[in-house]
DNA sequence: AAATCTGGCAACCGCTGTGTT
DNA sequence: GAACACAGCGGTTGCCAGATT
């Protein structure tokens, strides 16, 4: 099923994953975001690739990954997207949150090929009519329950993540700070000397390798985090993150959640 | 029971687009 | 505008598990 592990020429991992990569990766992804794909890895404390890590991240360790299981609806909206969009296995898994682009594409070509083939009818690409709407209903329908789904699993990560947030704080000033950069260093130019003096480096819990980095480690994480203020539009948002109540991160994944279903319905004719 | 075939999926590879210098 | 670095995308491959012979 799965790549056996191996090491190229530069002494990179490569093939599948071990329980332990996995740990390092999410712990280190979950506490700092993902800044630099290419330098994560050696930060995280591992020798893969940040393509590979990327992969693997975006693939399986994200949260709200669905993994198998499709629903009739899902496929539906996937021989429709692929009629309408082809092979853009990326902007098709925009529209089946959990879904991944590698799945997807995975998927079709394992099941939904052989079933289109089957049933070319289903496949054809109608113009606007009455069964267009029909269907856009249907796709409409689907995306308003994936969306509240998603939506109510944010609600109680963001329960979930205030608590431990407040914990957390209680005990340890890092992880309060740690936790906001999840999302905004996401967002960030790469260029990370802009935080010179941050310890972008996972803690020693997450890296069993001695490997030690020799450049200077400051106090960034209890000075104000300037970058992240940007995220936030509204002051909503900035007072629960502000207080303590929840996580930036979590407040991202719900501004996101939000931006794709309003794209979603915006793409739907009788919304537009 | 052993050998072979096939399906499914994780992961890699190479290309492209975008942003930065 | 050229060169470079990086992230992301889509095609493809490698390998395992289960099915079939």
């Amino acid at each position: 099923m799965v790549r056996t592990p191996c090491y190229d020429k530069n002494g990179m991992k490569k093939g599948a994953w071990s329980p332990e990569e996995d740990n390092k990766l999410k712990a280190y992804v979950e506490r700092y975001g993902h800044w630099n794909w290419r330098q994560l890895p050696k930060f995280a404390g591992l020798s893969r690739c940040g393509k590979s890590c990327r992969l693997r991240w975006m693939n399986y360790l994200r949260p709200n990954v669905k993994r198998g299981n499709y629903s009739k609806e899902e496929e539906d909206i996937i021989i429709k997207l692929h009629d309408q969009l082809g092979n853009k296995w990326s902007a098709i898994a925009e529209k089946l949150p959990g879904r991944t682009d590698n799945e997807i594409k995975n998927h079709w070509h394992t099941q939904l090929k052989k079933h289109k083939n089957q049933n070319p009818e289903t496949s054809e690409v109608k113009e606007q009519s009455d069964e267009t709407s029909q269907s856009d209903g249907k796709l409409k329908e689907l995306l308003i329950e994936t969306f509240q789904r998603e939506a109510t699993q944010e609600r109680e990560l963001t329960l979930e993540g205030g608590v431990v947030e407040a914990q957390s704080q209680q005990t340890s000033e890092s992880s309060q700070l740690s936790s906001e950069s999840s999302c905004g260093l996401s967002s960030l130019n790469s260029d990370y000397s802009l935080f010179s003096g941050i310890n972008w480096v996972a803690d020693q819990d997450f890296i069993t390798s001695s490997e030690s980095f020799e450049e200077p480690i400051g106090n960034f994480w209890t000075e104000p985090f300037i970058a992240d203020t940007s995220y936030h539009q509204n002051e909503f948002s900035s007072s629960l993150v502000d207080g303590g109540l929840i996580s930036s991160y979590v407040l991202c994944h719900i501004d996101d959640a939000f931006d794709l279903f309003y794209q979603s319905m915006q793409e739907l004719p009788q919304y537009r």
